[in-house]
DNA sequence: CGTCTTTGACCCGCGC
DNA sequence: GCGCGGGTCAAAGACG
């Protein structure tokens, strides 16, 4: 086992702002820095990578310093991940809101209803990935574009909790955003559903190469054994979606354009290639070999 | 004027 | 059945 090392803020302050450091991010021989950069927990840290709501829940009971949370666990099991998307509001529904509406027509139960429909519309919620990120930015900029559609007080917690949405049409990916009650420098924010387009950076980015930052279309990102391994984690979308997240936010803060030195961003290992920017920086040994 | 955020109200699921 | 907390809607306001 590893040496643990705390995560020490003034290890990774850069100026006034306490962000990672570029350093640290593409020294290969750094592994562990990358690791908890990205908050993957090996070592008995704080940080971990998350795979669905109720790892995402337990976690953050875990991290608030008790354990005993329970409301929180009234999150659903995301429906099977090979599942094709949030299916549309069954017939079966649709009759049920039909009668509901005969019923109780007037305006103030209309805009009930039209709530209602949605909602039972994504009942059948997709898988969720959740990142914990240490960060002074609760939106951590990505290159997609979000809209804030809400925000909310969390249960013993002075942080609330922003939902947002991504402002492409007919892209349904949700995220919400949240810091831990423990550790307020980390920023825990969860994605549901995937892209069904590509990243709007992508056509104006100048690293639109080897090692790009920018995620592959939600298409291309295939959600492998769901088990939440790290063969899970790794195929995710979101795995590059956030790792963009940190690179972005941690370049922007240092003053960087959105490029990055082209040196650090060839992939070392062929066999890893395809998995993008973090294998640069990420042990091989984290990838499982796949058939 | 278009886009985005804020915020109060509402619905739903769950536990008691 | 009731209360609570999570999640969402949508009107209003802010902003560039």
């Amino acid at each position: 086992m590893m040496e643990k090392k705390s995560m020490n803020m003034d290890d990774y302050s850069i100026g006034s702002f306490p962000t990672y450091s570029l350093t640290n991010m593409f020294d290969l021989s750094e592994e562990r820095s990358f690791m908890e950069l990205l908050g993957v927990q090996n070592m008995n840290n704080s940080y971990s990578l998350l795979d669905s709501p109720l790892d995402v829940k337990e976690s953050l009971a875990e991290n608030n310093g008790n354990g005993k949370e329970t409301s929180l666990n009234s999150q659903q099991q995301p429906a099977t991940p090979n599942s094709s998307s949030i299916s549309s509001a069954s017939s079966e529904a649709l009759n049920d809101e039909h009668n509901k509406t005969v019923d109780q027509a007037n305006n103030h139960l209309q805009k009930q209803l039209k709530a209602k429909k949605t909602t039972n519309q994504k009942r059948q919620r997709e898988a969720r990935i959740a990142f914990m990120t240490k960060s002074e930015v609760d939106h951590l900029e990505d290159g997609y574009r979000w809209r804030k559609y809400g925000q909310k007080a969390v249960k013993n917690s002075p942080f609330p909790r922003s939902y947002y949405r991504c402002t492409s049409v007919s892209c349904n990916v949700k995220k919400h955003v949240e810091r831990s009650l423990n550790d307020p420098t980390i920023v825990v924010t969860t994605y549901e559903g995937k892209h069904t387009h590509p990243n709007p950076v992508m056509g104006r980015s100048s690293v639109s190469h080897v090692g790009s930052l920018i995620p592959p279309p939600a298409a291309e990102c295939t959600t492998t054994n769901f088990g939440g391994s790290e063969n899970y984690l790794m195929s995710s979308p979101y795995y590059n979606h956030h790792r963009q997240q940190v690179l972005f936010n941690t370049l922007s803060s240092m003053g960087f354009p959105s490029k990055i030195p082209q040196e650090r961003l060839v992939c070392s290992n062929p066999r890893v290639m395809d998995h993008g920017l973090l294998q640069d920086v990420v042990p091989s040994n984290m990838f499982k070999e796949e058939e």
